[in-house]
DNA sequence: CCAGGTCGTCGAAGCGATTCGTCGAATCGA
DNA sequence: TCGATTCGACGAATCGCTTCGACGACCTGG
């Protein structure tokens, strides 16, 4: 193995020159940089991560926290972690995955291990049994999603709270006046997972404040689950025009759902949804979507992290307002 | 921080005995040991990651390396993942995610800084762009997955091409004379991914012995792609009776499609499947399938792993042979 | 021309563990 | 009873890098 006092020697300096001409921390004159960065090429050389991590008390590994519970849907899951990867790499880091086998206890000991110098924390519930944890730990944390109580961490997600009002909103425009949710499974509300609660908050609240009729309705992850709601609310709800689907998985068999029973999207029925636009814009009907901004979330997580690395304060909370894009799906409600 | 020379001092011992107190490389009696167990209890000793990954050139973290490339079904991909972590866990050892973004330079980055002490490498591909490197690498690999050509790397996976005649044997088994495989999507075959061929070879080799007339159909994961495979299939081989499915986001929207074309499973259509069990099981008509078993293939694949790096040899190729649950999607064929 | 700065580099002291070699004490067989 | 082992613990070296203090050389302004 090629080591800093190889490359040293190769240039004619010292260790500690190499080092300053690698990290840029002290200035280092043009031409000795030169040397150094010739010499690391041509021995290849490589620093030892522990040895840089134990000198420097920096891992440069970040902790992603994936707890994968049941109802979410994975595909989502994974664009964020993808995303947050790819931003940390941009930033020299590498990543760590920790699952919620270990529960808050892989969090604690990868914290007092040093082996990684900050945390990303997913799937995020509203009264979550990591917060204290994650305030007494001093490594620096974001979470993507947004907890009852945030006091003293820095949270970042999509407004969904927002998202649900820019749906109805957008369906009482065009006439719309009995309008249903369809949610993510039940156990994600059980569980209180904090950005489905919200999307039900901000539906029911524009519903109202619009004197709308509405109704939520989880849904399980399955194209059975979704036909079964899409019966259950042409028997329950005959006068229902306009749906926003909060759920992944089933938006495409629901819609075909609909249309087997006989309800036209858009003619007879607008729905939106809240989802990735890819998904949005998959379906034969291209639907109407508020973007779940996976790739824009993570990316900005990581940024968080990298400032609070470098010590900069950050805003406590990062709320991305809701981007619609008008699809296919949607329509003014028909007078028959 | 609390340090080793903390514990050793409080334990009245010194830094080497805690030292091998912990690791168990030598012998310390019995009452020593209790001594620094509770001083480390005490204390709540953590050993540093980086000095440990130091002295010991051990990290006690290994790469997984998962190219999310297009066309792959991610809920299984995951499902391996956590396998991987949680089995990595059981033997003192963490995850480090690499996505394929960084391309091979990735793999040689970890390597090089000894940031990890080994690799598990998914989605392989027949000819894959990575093996030279693997081999050139010094670090202990392992494969899920077969490339076309493994010699000197460790490969594990379900044993794919088993599995897609253990399929077509089962109809054959019951009578049926014209099967089709419906495949993974396009793209995952012209990146000759090798447990997508795997199937197509055992399921053209196992007709081919039965005398079945067969055909291949590689097929997109949508809903709409699976009813345009289905009606496709209806109107070329209205002869068909028996089928396997290799595709996990669209057995269920496919199952669904030939119910609308007024195909009964498995009264006019035996379908059968190589996915996971519970993906298998999910569906109003639960499936015959081959299981794709990602917990014992990540907790081998690690397993594996851990052998090599204790310096014992281990088997290049680890094949699981195929394990068949007939469920209610087959049946025998009806002569009419 | 000199005090006071910069600039660029060096040397050495850590960082916090592991792991040799060593050595006293206890044990054992003859 | 005595030398030979074995057992258990210690001390010091070491892993490879970062970082702090220091120190010439070179400027600059008064």
């Amino acid at each position: 193995m090629v080591k800093i006092t190889d490359v040293a020697r190769h240039a004619g300096v010292s260790p500690s020159t190499v080092s300053y001409a690698l990290s840029g921390k002290r200035p280092i004159s043009e031409e000795t940089r030169q040397r150094v960065e010739a010499a690391i090429r041509e021995l290849g050389y490589r620093p030892h991560a522990g040895a840089r991590a134990l000198a420097s008390s920096r891992s440069n590994v970040l902790a992603l926290v994936v707890p994968l519970r049941a109802g979410i849907h994975v595909p989502v899951v994974m664009q964020f972690a993808v995303s947050v990867v790819t931003t940390a790499r941009r930033y020299d880091h590498d990543v760590l995955l920790l699952t919620q086998e270990e529960g808050e206890e892989g969090l604690r000991r990868v914290a007092d291990t040093a082996l990684v110098d900050a945390l990303v924390v997913m799937d995020v519930q509203l009264d979550d049994a990591r917060l204290p944890l994650l305030r007494s730990l001093d490594l620096p944390s974001v979470m993507i999603g947004f907890p009852a109580e945030a006091d003293g961490l820095t949270c970042i997600d999509l407004d969904f709270k927002a998202a649900g009002e820019a749906c109805v909103e957008h369906l009482a425009r065009l006439g719309h006046r009995v309008v249903a949710l369809i949610g993510s499974p039940p156990e994600v509300y059980v569980r209180q997972t904090a950005f489905a609660q919200r999307v039900v908050q901000g539906f029911t609240a524009a519903a109202d404040r619009g004197r709308l009729v509405s109704s939520v309705h989880p849904c399980e992850a399955t194209p059975a689950a979704a036909r079964a709601v899409a019966e259950q609310l042409l028997r329950e709800q005959p006068a229902l025009t306009g749906v926003v689907v909060h759920n992944e998985a089933i938006l495409e068999p629901l819609i075909d759902a609909f249309d087997q029973l006989g309800l036209r999207v858009p003619a007879d029925l607008s729905v939106t949804a809240i989802c990735p636009d890819e998904l949005a814009a998959a379906p034969r009907t291209p639907v109407t979507s508020v973007a779940l901004p996976s790739a824009e979330v993570g990316a900005r997580a990581v940024e968080l992290l990298m400032n609070k690395l470098d010590g900069k304060t950050v805003p406590e909370a990062t709320l991305l307002p809701p981007r619609m894009t008008e699809r296919a799906s949607t329509a003014p409600r028909a007078f028959p």
